[in-house]
DNA sequence: CACAAAGTATCGCCCAGCGATACAATCGTA
DNA sequence: TACGATTGTATCGCTGGGCGATACTTTGTG
């Protein structure tokens, strides 16, 4: 169920302008779009199933998954039949990590974070309706996906999406609203637009957002935001932590102080 | 330093083969070059830059970024000129980490095993003379590169690396070393392809690896492999500790049955 | 066994994209 | 301020790379 979240979005097909523009190469968009298909897929997938998912005939599929695994980024799995993505994707996702300027920056002063709060610290960074979790300081329980770097959650109902939201303006915020799938990802996200925007409201008040069971039952984070050199949020800093461990404000008190002084030596990169 | 190591590998090129191959696509590879072509790169690199690493001219590199850009997978660098990569490639990342059944089954293994050893734990994969990290559990102190995924290490000198090498017969190990850069990482890195067979033929005996300083000064790491279901191995589990907390006796004592009970837990999958 | 579906390969035709070229903008330097 | 160098962007005609159709092999299923 994380990963029909997922399938919602990037539905990245070749629009009529690009099929116009003289600089936009079809062929490399098709490619991507082959890996692509796994976004949706939760185990290998056939020619005519990668096929189907990048919009493309099985032919032209084939010889995409052919290059691509030439080139170490799709492999057959030797136990069901059909492909995988393979390890040399992995190349791409360090290349991105260390250059990006705010995770480089970000990682020391995150560890330190997860040092003093002995909760999990997470950067996430802005992608419109959504944030990626960019690097992942766990704490003592986890799940599976609590600790994947490339992991996305809504912006709107997510303390890191929503302290995002709060330094933006009304109608950029209410943009983002209005193109987000506003469903429930638990019994208690919050989908209500109003509600929302008294919450993003509430977060530009106090500098920080929370979220108490909207995206993990049982969980409750906060969230502050990251800014760039001109003052436009970029990312975030989530901590997480277990209701059985806090109460809201017991967690507030002890959070926000050290998030917040985390996000300021962060931001302005 | 980190990345003049990655440079001296991954420079694909379209091989003569690769051209005569009527399957194989010469312009996907081509934006994979553009794409790779930051491998080498510790800052934004400007188009004639990314022409020169990716072995094509100037005109072809701008009109695959300009491809690539409108795609998600690079940005311009607003602060210096120049492009970098973009959030998009970490969609990828996720499918291949959230598809990878190792991976999937090692998580929660590694995570207890984090929690009872307290140190920090790392999920390596292998890929011939290198060994990528695919998962990485922090402990209290870390540098940035410590956290990243995608980060790899030289197989030969690294813990998790000679695990996997002591699962590989005699052949396989003269060919990785052949193949391997043996320059050495610290001054203590073993770069003797002779004391390098030893410390492999010891794991054999003893079913861990153990590497003194040979990634980083001041670290010690024991390493045990993990293997398919065809009883070959695909990575390992990494324990890092410091010298200054561990004699290397009591390191192995304390993380050796762990760490090797861990490997049993996610081998054969 | 037949049948379906998956993976692989071949081939001719045609248009996607290569290479050349040009232009605006932004520099560092004289 | 003028100059050359460099960077990012765009255009265009020719041509060979890759699309779509087709067919072959293999594997799994009723």
């Amino acid at each position: 169920m994380q990963r029909t979240m997922r399938s919602l979005l990037n539905q990245r097909v070749i629009t009529e302008n690009q099929r116009n523009d003289p600089l936009f190469l079809q062929s490399v968009a098709r490619a991507m779009q082959v890996l692509s298909a796994f976004h949706t897929a939760d185990g290998a997938m056939s020619l005519s199933e990668i096929a189907q998912q990048a919009g493309i005939d099985r032919s032209a599929a084939q010889r995409i998954v052919h290059t691509l695994r030439e080139l170490g980024y799709l492999k057959r799995d030797n136990e069901n039949s059909g492909f995988l993505p393979e390890l040399r994707i992995l190349d791409h996702t360090l290349d991105y990590l260390s250059l990006n300027p705010v995770i480089r920056n970000a990682t020391p002063v995150l560890l330190e974070l997860r040092r003093n709060i002995r909760e999990r610290v997470d950067l996430s960074l802005f992608d419109d309706t959504r944030v990626v979790y960019a690097a992942r300081m766990q704490s003592k329980r986890e799940t599976f996906f609590a600790t994947l770097v490339g992991h996305s959650v809504p912006t709107f109902c997510s303390s890191g999406g929503r302290a995002i939201l709060s330094r933006l303006n009304d109608n950029e915020v209410r943009d983002i609203l209005d193109r987000s799938d506003l469903n429930p990802v638990t019994p208690r996200t919050i989908t209500d637009p109003v509600a929302i925007l008294d919450k993003v409201q509430e977060a530009r008040e106090q500098g920080y957002a929370l979220a108490r069971e909207e995206i993990l039952i049982g969980e409750i984070a906060l969230g502050v935001a990251i800014t760039d050199k001109h003052d436009r949020p970029c990312g975030a800093i989530h901590v997480a932590g277990s209701l059985s461990d806090w109460t809201t404000d017991a967690f507030r008190d002890r959070v926000f102080p050290l998030a917040s002084e985390a996000a300021r030596a962060i931001s302005r990169f």
